[in-house]
DNA sequence: ATGAAAGCGCTAACAT
DNA sequence: ATGTTAGCGCTTTCAT
């Protein structure tokens, strides 16, 4: 139980020695050379006074903090930036450090970005992790490269910052793969209307991947809407409504699979038995939750926040070079998530 | 653009003047005698060097770190608590601070708790916020007296120390009531099993608000499952088999609210015209992408972020005592969120 | 109206 | 094997 009024002299005093030798076995010092009984002594007197290090007089000594910062964008309006988070917390914590959590808004302009980079720059932060909410094209706050940064989720759209990205493509090859196992051959898409990474890479991944099955992905069926339950519900209805309607649905995202059930359960077709539905992003509010559960390929936020944790320390500890990893984003697997909303078609 | 490098007596050589100078210019400290041209010449230089303070070496000197430790119960798992630290994060903000999230577990062990006010403790943040991710009565680390602090959304077992929760009884009874005023009076129950503040206060809401217009609330039907929409449904679908079924269901959260919808169509009962639902909560996901929207109550979770953290600061700055506020938990009020999901009985 | 200097709690080079 | 001491960058008392 630490005590804010005991400093490393008070331990000194009562234990009869100098600062130094407080502060050398206190620290586990390589070079310093202490007696065992002293040592003890040491410890003994730091434990029953309740000491505890100051770590800003440490920090202002040492040049380092021992923070993090992380500026997350809506840290409230999802559960992912929380994955991300908690990544970030899981990895800093094992390796002694802390995360000073920052929030901004998607739509927060530059100047207020950068402005809270400043504050993360004054209290010395030894790196920065800057996430967004979800996988896209960033223009960061130059202050941002005055100290070690590493992006999560997000690339920079000038380039030359060391990110972290989900395999977009792979998740979607993995998903209309598990479609394809089950057995079904015409496959629908319902895709995003937003300009994002996503929404191209998950199309080309469908693609791709019916053309390998020796299936046409150039003419299998696409129907855009809103990446919102409403936009599901209403391209499902389209998609539903062709004349060779498809026996499977890949969706965008569980929101618009949400909105997928709806349209079936008005069109009275059962899933997965007269369709199947994957979806995008495992939200597990939804997917697990939709009756049946939903099938679908989860985003790796707890990874990336993890994992760009991992390359912020090693880049602080000198254990590694953040330009040599900023060259290309890193992209980290998408893995399928499976519940009981796929089954062979006309099953 | 802050320059790491850059201190306040490289701006005091620069301008020509001492770091007493540059010091109280730049803290517009009131007491100081500066001219009006050397006050213009010491921020032009500041500016141009792009000096930024050192929060580490003013807060050692100050004894202020302008820091609030946030103990966080499990951030990932519930948006609820997205919204506690926006609320925090945004009024720590307006008043000048930053947080430091830490995240907790709900099942952590009072010692890794202990560990974790510890380290903020070390970093000398100027007061801690300890929130749980949802309404309950918490046991706390002891070191957390030794500095100011406050409880989010939970009440110690110790009792004393200040802390802000939401009128659970008042949100049922604000639920309740939109389903009378819609003219129903023949309203079920479907409440939590969980032990916690919430099951017996929104039940007593329940109760009292039928007590009140005149229906029996003691012998209003209520059934009892899990949480979850998977409890929803089951307790939904023996609450609508009763003989004298239903018009209404209030619904203990959004979640169990999703299972009865469920069990509506199931049952072949349109929302809301066959029955009409209110939950609680206003989860977003759910209660605005049920199909009709869901009619809930609001938790205050970012009010009562915002709330705990200017008491925080208050305290921290003389302006008010914690103890006083301490003596019994502040209430905060739950609202109502009108969607679709009422109407009047057989309408 | 402005400056010198002490000191916040600690680390680490340098003595001894 | 242990101690002395100079800062880290800043604020603030006390001089001038």
């Amino acid at each position: 139980m630490s005590n804010k009024n005991i400093g490393i002299k008070d331990v000194a005093r009562a234990a009869g020695v100098s600062v130094t030798t407080v502060s050398h076995v206190l620290n586990d010092v390589s070079y310093a050379r202490v007696s065992p009984e002293t040592k003890e002594k040491v410890r003994a007197v730091a434990e029953e006074l309740g000491y505890g290090p100051n770590r800003l007089a440490q920090a202002l000594r040492t040049q380092r903090t021992g923070m993090l910062g992380l500026l997350s964008e809506d840290i409230a309006t999802t559960p992912h930036a929380g994955r991300i988070i908690l990544g970030a917390d899981e990895a800093a914590k094992r390796r002694g450090y802390n995360l000073m959590i920052l929030n901004t808004s998607a739509s927060a302009s530059l100047e207020s970005r950068t402005a809270d980079v400043e504050a993360l720059l004054e209290r010395r932060v030894d790196g920065v992790l800057y996430a967004t909410m979800y996988h896209r094209n960033v223009e960061l706050p130059a202050n941002l490269d005055s100290v070690p940064s590493v992006l999560v989720d997000s690339v920079s759209t000038s380039g030359n910052v060391c990110a972290v990205i989900p395999d977009e493509e792979g998740g979607a090859r993995t998903a209309v793969a598990a479609l394809l196992d089950a057995g079904h051959s015409r496959i629908g898409f319902l895709n995003n209307t937003d300009d994002v990474p996503a929404t191209r890479l998950r199309l080309q991944g469908f693609r791709k991947t019916l053309d390998e099955a020796g299936l046409d992905g150039g003419s299998a069926p696409v129907e855009s809407a809103p990446s919102e339950v409403h936009g599901g519900y209403e391209a499902a209805l389209r998609m539903l409504g062709r004349s060779d309607r498809p026996t499977a649905l890949f969706c965008y995202n569980d929101r618009m699979a949400m909105g997928a059930y709806r349209a079936a359960a008005e069109l009275g077709l059962a899933i997965p038995k007269e369709l199947s539905i994957v979806g995008f992003d495992d939200q597990q509010l939804i997917a697990a939750n939709l009756h049946p559960g939903l099938t679908t390929v989860a985003l790796p936020h707890y990874e990336m926040g993890a994992w760009a944790t991992e390359q912020l320390i090693d880049a602080i500890e000198g254990k590694n070079e953040l330009s040599r990893l900023a060259l290309s984003p890193t992209i980290l697997d998408c893995p399928l998530v499976v519940r009981d909303s796929i089954a062979a078609p006309g099953a």
